[in-house]
DNA sequence: GATGTCTTGTGAACGGCTGCACATGGTTGC
DNA sequence: GCAACCATGTGCAGCCGTTCACAAGACATC
């Protein structure tokens, strides 16, 4: 039996590891067969050396002199990723965020099929949306059961996003992703993942004010000395 | 004149104060007058001297011995992450996620009105949403200095995203949120932010077969020594 | 098969972030 | 006014991630 766990993979390859994906896919799609590190990482936005580091934790895939081939490369970031099974996902609250991520094509294509909604507003309940009927929320259980869910997406409002959460880990759910602004608490072993499309905006406040205030420091003249 | 640029903030302390900023409304909303690193801290989900080293970036707040005033407190982080002002938000693409956007009430309520909808998709100039009118995307320059956009929202597929990027960037915006699942080029000096909702799945992804493999491992039996 | 060219894989140095532990200094009670 | 207490602010050590620079290895050509 060969040693499946080299040295573990850091969270930041991790986080890179999709966008090489997708970069490969679009390589694929091109007909390319093969790519070095260089081209690789420039279409990822990223420093070669990095690039290099990054796959090189996955094993050593390439070929030296040559590159890394495309096919083989896709893969094997696919089986790391653990994306050579789909992973069938629950959303919660259809509101317009729900919906939106229900009807993004980005999430079917890369194996996470949404085959659940659940509301709780009872004109929601009973009707369609994509294919998929909605759900009460009484039913999360029996459908985390039932179709296999594998990750369950909070997108409703705050308030209820902790009470959710719980239930989702009641139901047996492991992986939650997180869009209500707040801070979820989880049992150990659960994985929970936060975005907040708010923060983003003021990170990119927090550069643009500072730029600007820089600007006028050097206008109106810094103090030498 | 006093110094205003002390030592930078780094960015992992500026990606955190958009946290502390939303813990610090929830208190203030509750009437709380002060608090402790440790309570703010806790509501933040992070270590309380972790909290405290952000906060230092700012300048010294605190009062030792008894805490932070909410108030106070609440002030100087919506100055550093420049929120005195409002920053108006241009969406392109009025999609599933644009309209999901439009409508997300954390955008106006954290100081980013959404001012302008723009798309290319001729039904749709001309209509309505939320009270504001689509336009046709030939008018984003016109829109951005009439309304002084700050911030543009990329929400339409990745293949037009580097396109309207240039088009952000030409009209004179300095600041690009891009949901496209693409990699995007900018010219320096132009602020880029990246969120790929599909990734989020995917490194939930990873952490899951990560444990599935793991466990499946103990169970068959590591074969010791 | 030997030589030159090309690209991978990685050792090592560097910089930034985290978390501990404690000195600093403000407050309360007597 | 003094002593005990309390929470902030920060020096320091350790860790993680990034980047450079180069050795190792594969291919092509003669």
């Amino acid at each position: 039996m060969a040693s499946k766990p080299r040295r573990p993979i850091p969270d930041a390859t991790v986080s890179r590891l999709p966008i090489y994906q997708r970069v490969l896919d679009q390589l694929q799609t091109q007909g390319s067969t093969t790519v070095s590190s260089e081209d690789l990482a420039e279409l990822a936005g990223v420093n070669a050396a990095k690039a290099r580091k990054d796959l090189s934790f996955l094993g050593s895939y390439g070929i030296r002199g040559v590159g890394y081939e495309v096919d083989y490369l896709l893969f094997q970031i696919r089986h790391a990723l653990g994306l050579t099974q789909q992973w069938p996902v629950l959303i919660v609250g259809v509101g317009n965020l729900g919906r939106a991520l229900a009807d993004y094509a980005g999430f079917t294509s890369r194996g996470f099929p949404v085959v659940a909604l659940v509301d709780d507003d009872p004109a929601k309940i009973g009707t369609d949306h994509v294919g998929v009927e909605i759900r009460p929320l009484a039913d999360v259980a029996a459908l985390v059961r039932d179709l296999d869910i594998a990750i369950g997406v909070i997108a409703i409002p705050s308030a209820g996003a902790q009470r959710v959460a719980e239930l989702l880990v009641e139901a047996g759910v492991s992986s939650i992703l997180n869009f209500a602004p707040a801070v979820l608490t989880v049992p150990d072993g659960v994985h929970l993942r936060q975005v907040d499309l708010a923060v983003e905006l003021q990170i990119l406040s927090f550069h643009r004010q500072r730029d600007q205030r820089d600007s006028e420091v050097t206008e109106s003249g810094e103090r030498p000395g």
